[in-house]
DNA sequence: AAATATCGGAGTGGTTCGCTCCGATCGCAA
DNA sequence: TTGCGATCGGAGCGAACCACTCCGATATTT
């Protein structure tokens, strides 16, 4: 990986400085604003032109795809780094939840039918759940999480606070108060009100991904002809 | 649609439950799709025509104004109710919240900076304000809710839990129970980890709402009223 | 039948957005 | 310096969307 770098200088450096700029400038700008920011943002907040993200990206869904990749693996990274984590279940929960929202790694939920679905998504999806399965049935297992928690449960949690509407610092404090306020409340304790309903089915978190979605082979041709 | 014949006038009797109908839906729709939503969308939920929603509110805006309006004052009134609630301060903050979140009154919060503000509603919002300090310092009192809450956590709790993104019943459900995780957040206790940073200022708060405002007095009177 | 009140929704003008195209700029080799 | 290929920025295009208007249709009253 060095031995790439140490020859390229000038423009092609250029570019390959861009490739950073570019994929964490549309990290940063649809965490906050969501899928539905324009390219032109994405553009701004990188200070680059709009072409710059198309000669990487063939369009704005393939980089949804990307980034949604990219937050599923740093998921999974977070949830390995918890299980490995000495301590009490609880606070090893806390910790995988803490690190999702700060990289909001759920941002991208609401855009959950509107991107097509690729299958490296789907396997890290699967991955991430069996992964956040093990932690959460370790910290229950311990009793420090409540026991009517269900896996779910956290993953949209995260998807929750992963969404910021104004990033102003002062927003940002508030909304890590709000965590921490729902994070004391996935202690166990018999202070604690049973959760209603049931528990969320695995069917409704990843159908939503599903729902609308076209394949990407019969895309309408821009050429009307 | 079918001739209908009331006691009274027909004609009338039918554009009566039509102020009725229009605003309903507007309140459902924008809060399933935020202040976003197409006017064509409220029109639809509501069975009628979209101009059947401007021969009732001049523009867009002063339709969210009212609705905001609505909002605030649905809010004040469960305030009031869960001040005469007998029962300890947790259990009435949690009527509260729990009220004022299935009457999703936050929902027009991200449209804070959007639309203008009335002087009704600076009123009611300082009106509301006021009486959930006293709901949150009783709570505080009686020990059952945690000292290093601030009013204003409550009020971006409620705000976070009015945007339902989508209204599946499943959906619902697993809000309710993120709710519920939250609510039991909020008891005291020795467990809690305290809450970090400074707590949220009321200027941060309601300032969004100042950003871009205008003047809203002079309306343009579409059938010489 | 005329007058009046309300209705639905197609049409309008303006804005936004994804994406393309092309001239400008840069590093490098001759 | 000069020419070349790679990369750049951003103006502009076509499509889609949206708030709002206008008008013919329908129902009620006179």
């Amino acid at each position: 990986m060095e031995a790439r770098r140490e020859r390229r200088w000038g423009r092609q450096a250029e570019a390959e400085r861009n490739d950073r700029i570019v994929l964490e400038a549309a990290r940063a700008v649809f965490a906050e604003q969501g899928a539905g920011a324009p390219m032109s943002a994405l553009a701004e907040r990188a200070g680059v032109g709009i072409a710059t993200f198309y000669r990487r990206y063939g369009s704005k869904e393939e980089l949804l795809q990307r980034l949604c990749l990219l937050s599923m693996e740093e998921s999974i990274a977070s949830a390995r780094e918890a299980l490995a984590h000495e301590g009490d279940g609880w606070s090893a929960v806390c910790g995988f939840v803490r690190r999702c929202v700060a990289a909001r790694v759920g941002a991208l939920g609401p855009a959950a039918g509107t991107i097509a679905v690729t299958g490296e998504m789907t396997a890290a999806s699967e991955l991430g759940r069996e992964l956040l399965d093990e932690l959460v049935r370790r910290a229950q297992a311990d009793g420090t999480v409540r026991p009517d928690l269900a896996t779910l449960d956290v993953s949209y949690l995260i998807e929750h606070f992963s969404r910021i509407p104004r990033c102003t610092e002062e927003q940002a404090g508030i909304s890590r108060r709000l965590l921490a306020i729902a994070l004391d409340g996935l202690r166990a304790g018999d202070q604690r009100s049973a959760l209603p309903g049931t528990p969320p089915s695995w069917e409704s978190y990843s159908g939503r991904w599903y729902e609308s979605g076209g394949s990407k082979e019969d895309r309408p041709s821009p050429s009307g002809g």
